[in-house]
DNA sequence: CTGAAAGCGCTTACAG
DNA sequence: CTGAAAGCGCTTACAG
């Protein structure tokens, strides 16, 4: 590999001090025509990059950002992480996409591998943002961590770390969810996948639960168990157990439309007609939802809001040099009415 | 945000030098253990981390790599990527993850960006990397970049870049999934999906030609139109046509999964039967190819064993301050059989 | 409009 | 085992 070119080299070319060009580059402060020319058509001739960690050791500020989520195959990140990459880009910012597995002790890890990168700010999804039973230990890291650098949480609402948090609104969306049910004449409804180690799991159930008595609609939960309780394995598990029941509930709410799509395979695989004979929805709006013979009514995050909503928050963060001390944005989800429900 | 803590507040109140702290942490060089003690004591009470961009300024890595694919949402380079981050995150490196749309301009722009971070090495899939027709400049692009700047190219195989370059061997494929075909006594056989503007649907079709003379099968190709080719959507529109010729084929073999999802569809929603009326396979396995009733008979591109070799050999690059002139690793494909084929 | 100089926060020979 | 000093590649007051 050649030497990397500098702006000494630049410099030494056209004649100028390192100073020129310089400013030259970053268009700040005065320039002659003439060497502006000169120099520009150099850095052109070099292809020459300025070497942004050296300005940015100056700036302060290093323009990058770091993002950790639990698995970036799980679309439903991926789905918030593209949108946030967009806007972040065009705001001059790199994102450092990081997966945790959902794993404490590995966020942990990369949370210090960021801060030693002096990323501008952090978002986290998942793992510890989540968990409902959340050892003190990892509340205090992030919430030491928040008072020296931007961040944001994203995911589930909660009041436990005293971070900038942008949340989907569950209840809402639960609420939106089952008064749609009501209105179509669906009476017995079971929600599956989940489990009250989740944060998000949790809200949903209990906003349920509340809606139901309300509504006068006769709502039972079953949460999976074992480790892969948003699996399409799971719900697919799931589904089979209740189809055994008597009497069959009339709508099957996946947690997320993995579980959904998983529910879905046992109906199908036992002969019944979707939405005929039992109706399914799920949550998310991943792009699965649209592929199968049969589409999922489901509960949109609405990703592009939502990404920009992550990005807009952090980055005022970063600008004002300030945290958003426990400031929560809770985003309106959106129901999306498909084939699975009748 | 309080004042970041350097390592002189740290040599300070240790009663010690810039360089003994420096040492103590990085382990290198001497350092007495009454004072090792003290300082790493120090850096623990104030969580301090020593910046690495002033670190890599001296020694001229950022330990940062760049990784561009199209569409993170994509489950193929989302499943890539997530293995590859395993690999480069275990050897100290942090990956930022560019979104390009597959548009030139914009990887153009991403790239330019990636060397003013001054990243370690460059990772790219998918856009001109797969482009049969592509304007000399963009080759003429990728071809200086990889003189400064460790690179590897990776997706489909291709002659023009003489960068490094991981490929899925899809000749082996596209001969093993034919093979496989031909034993479970298929004959008529359409692939669907794709076009010959990408070089990895080419290399499909050409082999899937040359292999059918070979086997006496009868092979035709149906490239998709518009701009969504790989799309879930257009392998549905393409199954409808096909399902309404006469004679009908026997197979159908999307260029991906997700093409094969929208085949299985039509064909679900056409009352027929799969695998029996007609089979369906696809290529990639992506997740989704096991959450339906009907699992996909699919080409696995082994993503770990891809993930780790891609990393290995920008990794090889970085250490050895050379680039792999024009290597190109080709790597054996897997045929897993599931239900969509009898 | 321009250049010399200081400084961003580290690391690393070098001398002791 | 330790510290003073130089240097990584920039930017930015400052003086002219």
């Amino acid at each position: 590999m050649p030497k990397k070119i500098t702006i000494y080299d630049i410099a030494k070319e056209a004649g100028v001090s390192a100073a020129t060009v310089s400013r030259a580059i970053t268009g700040r402060g005065y320039v002659s025509e003439k060497n502006k020319i000169l120099i520009l058509s150099l850095v052109d001739k070099y292809n020459f990059r300025p070497n942004t960690f050296a300005r940015n050791l100056k700036t302060g500020y290093t323009k990058m950002i770091g993002f950790i989520v639990p698995h970036i195959g799980n679309m439903y990140f991926a789905n918030v992480y593209y949108e946030f990459e967009k806007w972040a880009s065009s705001y001059g910012y790199m994102t450092i996409l990081l997966n945790s597995k959902g794993d404490y002790e590995v966020e942990s890890n990369l949370l210090k591998a960021l801060i030693e990168k002096h990323v501008d700010g952090i978002v986290m999804m998942g793992g510890r943002i989540d968990a409902s039973n959340l050892p003190e230990d990892y509340i205090k890291e992030i919430n030491e961590i928040r008072k020296q650098i931007p961040f944001v949480a994203c995911g589930a609402k909660t009041e436990r770390f005293n971070c900038s948090g942008i949340y989907t609104d569950d209840e809402k969306g639960v609420e939106e969810l089952l008064v749609y049910l009501k209105n179509r004449g669906y009476q017995r409804i079971t929600l599956i996948g989940g489990g009250d180690e989740f944060i998000p799991s949790y809200i949903k159930k209990q906003k349920a639960i509340s809606i139901a008595e309300k509504l006068g609609l006769d709502v039972s939960v079953r949460w999976l168990t074992g480790n892969e309780v948003f699996s399409n394995r799971a719900g697919y598990e799931g589904m089979k157990i209740l189809l055994k029941e008597n009497p069959r509930p009339e709508v099957v709410c996946g947690i997320n439309d993995y579980v959904a799509m998983g529910a879905i395979k046992a109906v199908m695989e036992a002969g019944l007609n979707i939405p005929m004979d039992i109706a399914i929805t799920g949550f998310d709006d991943v792009s699965i939802a649209t592929m199968t013979p049969v589409q999922i009514t489901t509960v949109s995050p609405r990703y592009e809001y939502f990404g920009k909503k992550v990005f807009g928050s952090l980055h005022k963060m970063i600008k004002n040099k300030t945290d958003n001390h426990s400031k929560m944005t809770l985003i309106k989800p959106e129901l999306v009415i498909r084939n699975s429900t009748r």
